[in-house]
DNA sequence: TGCGTTGTTTCACC
DNA sequence: CGGTGAAACAACGC
């Protein structure tokens, strides 16, 4: 969104009004940026890069509240991200920590409700070095080789969603949209990996880059108190306990896998014979 | 008030 | 050394 929206658009002013929102920066303020152009956008994995004509580039991780909000001279607005603050208040909210002004009447507010996310500011060509400090596997937003995913699956035992979840592995799936890939595959959220048959891992191969263009559409699932407001069936699964599953009726479960909460139909997504066996035979559920 | 929340890192251990 | 699972950390709302 904030490609069409801002690039070729001159920073007249950036505020940053919470400290530690550059904390890790190896500049501390947007000085170098202010009275600059921006000449594009960037995204690797999570991670967003605005590149600027100073040859500096602000990057930035929203991590599980961040929210961008854009307000156009004409009173149009967009906001993506988390759903706090509501789109429809007025801005500045309690919870935004940065505005940045451009020069066409253009404003951002940049809030984070938990104030987990974070800015860096830094020169354009340190750029790469840091992205690849944070070793991201594939994109998930690209088609997956595979193979490749075959031979991976087959060396791990952590439970599929564990696996889907680390960006070493595949970049850009966070705890919602694993939910929702599983449930696409119908494949219980506990399997170990090497326990995914060759029809289940293609249809995660398949459901990967389809759930996350969705996710993208709606430019960031509404979740509220871990309860969805899905739009057009999506959310299916995630932030929907108890709640009839979209395909089958049956009650959405709650359970924990790595320590996350995790949603899913336990009569779409059921573990296969061989992980039962195995679970009942440890002694565990 | 302590627990849940998510993305990521760190840790002990095999 | 790498896979694993658990714990830690960030801050806040309920």
């Amino acid at each position: 969104m904030s490609e069409e929206e801002l690039v070729g658009r001159v920073l007249v002013n950036g505020s940053v009004t919470l400290c530690k929102l550059l904390r890790d920066s190896a500049i501390q303020t947007l000085d170098p940026i202010v009275g600059h152009r921006l000449l594009g956008v960037r995204r690797r994995a999570k991670v967003l890069m605005f590149d600027f004509d100073s040859g500096m580039t602000l990057v930035m991780h929203m991590k599980l509240s961040g929210q961008w909000a854009i307000r156009r001279p004409d009173g149009r607005r967009r906001v993506a991200g988390h759903p706090v603050p509501k789109p429809a208040q007025s801005y500045p909210h309690r919870a935004t920590h940065a505005v940045l002004t451009f020069d066409d009447g253009t404003t951002v507010y940049y809030s984070d409700i938990r104030q987990f996310g974070w800015w860096r500011l830094l020169p354009t060509p340190d750029v790469d070095a840091l992205i690849a400090s944070f070793g991201f596997g594939p994109e998930g937003t690209e088609p997956l080789d595979p193979k490749a995913f075959a031979a991976a699956l087959s060396r791990r035992t952590i439970p599929i969603k564990t696996l889907l979840l680390d960006q070493s592995f595949v970049a850009g799936l966070g705890n919602i949209y694993v939910d929702e890939v599983l449930f696409a595959a119908r494949i219980h959220p506990a399997t170990p990996a090497n326990n995914v048959s060759a029809v289940k891992r293609n249809r995660i191969v398949a459901a990967i880059p389809v759930v996350l263009a969705e996710g993208i559409r709606q430019e960031g699932a509404t979740i509220i108190n871990s309860i969805a407001v899905p739009e057009n069936g999506f959310p299916a699964v995630h932030g929907r306990e108890g709640q009839p599953c979209v395909r089958c009726g049956t009650p959405i479960r709650k359970i924990r896998v790595g320590a996350r909460g995790t949603y899913f139909c336990p009569n779409c997504q059921q573990l296969p014979w061989r992980a039962r066996v195995a679970s009942a035979g440890t002694g565990g559920d």
